[in-house]
DNA sequence: TTGGTAGTTATCTGTTTAGTCAAGTATTGG
DNA sequence: CCAATACTTGACTAAACAGATAACTACCAA
């Protein structure tokens, strides 16, 4: 089998920083490698080109993401509590990276795609997929209020893509602006496209 | 007073349409001075930096969307028509665009702003800058509607944040699937957010 | 018509960048 | 211990890039 290595990982974890914390175009192979302490004959040994460490970059995140979202959005909890927990997830996320790099980043995909949609096919393509899982957790919660009657969303896909575009669009301002204030009112927000006024109270 | 010159202009447009297109980071002054057929010594003649550029060009491009906008926002049209009217006009111009390019392209300065705020000072508050001047024609439509009765926001800047971080979010993604599709929502879930159930109907 | 001003151009420099390659080294399974 | 394999390394090339400059040219105003 030869000797291992985790310089993979490493070059992962490099550009999944580096894309976030600047973006796609301002992020060289040299700084990726620098930052993964990879020399470049290693990178262009594991990975085509850039493009290739991206997506791969977003399907290991992914990996993880998933398991912490299915958490979240686990059928036990009540639909709207998901929700709620949901956005405060975020907040609690975003708070963590602005304490981490001085910066609120908003949502890697949504910040990427927007970077490089019309120009790199593959890495479009992986994001719209990665988009898509999220924006799912949001449709079962609603069908799932839906059918218990918490709120009226008859069609929840539809619902889901209105709550998915919101929440994306604050998080984004959030990175603009460069403020967590912005996302005090995710679920103010969320809770008003449902057409539900108040957010629920919290069952434990 | 010498001889006079349109290159500022043309160079101007010709970055606007590149980082629309493509994006801030993949432009480079060599691409800008050969789509506005100037050559680099006059780029660095007129402008200090890439940056320097697009600063005056997202100035220059405002002077022209405030008529715009001025237009559409009159205080003259019943307010929740104004935001019906604003959200039609959005579509039309993406669809332009569309037709144009090839490509949906979203709002160019959120798309430019979750970019480069990072990275980038003077840009990012240029952008912020703007942004707050498109939000404002919300608020003040809200403003309206709430003291006609027409919809309950007592608070219209926190309502107009809320329009505004959902429409932005609807317009990137559009950009991000290249579908226009994304867009049609938009209507309905603007009114969704004003607690509104169905859009007015439409007085000349 | 002329002089100063505004703008143009070709050419140059040094740096950063992506991408290659051949030779080397560590590790693992047999 | 050996040999196949998995990875590493440094040195290389060629292109793209930002930025500078000096000489040139067109235009307006007096």
């Amino acid at each position: 089998m030869g000797r291992v290595s985790d310089g993979k990982e490493r070059l992962m974890d490099a550009v999944r920083e580096l894309i976030w914390t600047g973006s796609y175009g301002s992020t060289t192979i040299d700084q990726i490698c620098d930052k993964a302490g990879v020399k470049k004959g290693s990178f262009y040994y594991f990975f085509k080109c850039k493009s290739d460490l991206a997506v791969a970059a977003i399907d290991a995140d992914w990996q993880i993401r998933r398991v912490e979202l299915d958490a979240l959005f686990s059928p036990t909890t009540p639909p709207l509590e998901r929700l709620r927990r949901f956005c405060e997830y975020s907040a609690q996320a975003q708070a963590a990276m602005k304490a981490k790099f001085g910066r609120v980043l908003g949502c890697p995909q949504f910040c990427l795609g927007s970077e490089v949609s019309t120009r790199e096919d593959q890495l479009q393509q992986k994001v719209m997929e990665m988009l898509e899982h999220r924006r799912k957790y949001l449709e079962s919660a609603i069908r799932d209020a839906h059918a218990q009657g918490a709120v009226i969303a008859p069609d929840a896909a539809a619902k889901s893509r209105c709550l998915f575009a919101y929440f994306e669009g604050l998080l984004t301002q959030a990175r603009i602006q460069n403020d967590l204030g912005v996302l005090t009112e995710a679920q103010t927000g969320m809770f008003a496209l449902l057409g539900v006024s108040v957010p629920p109270v919290s069952p434990v």
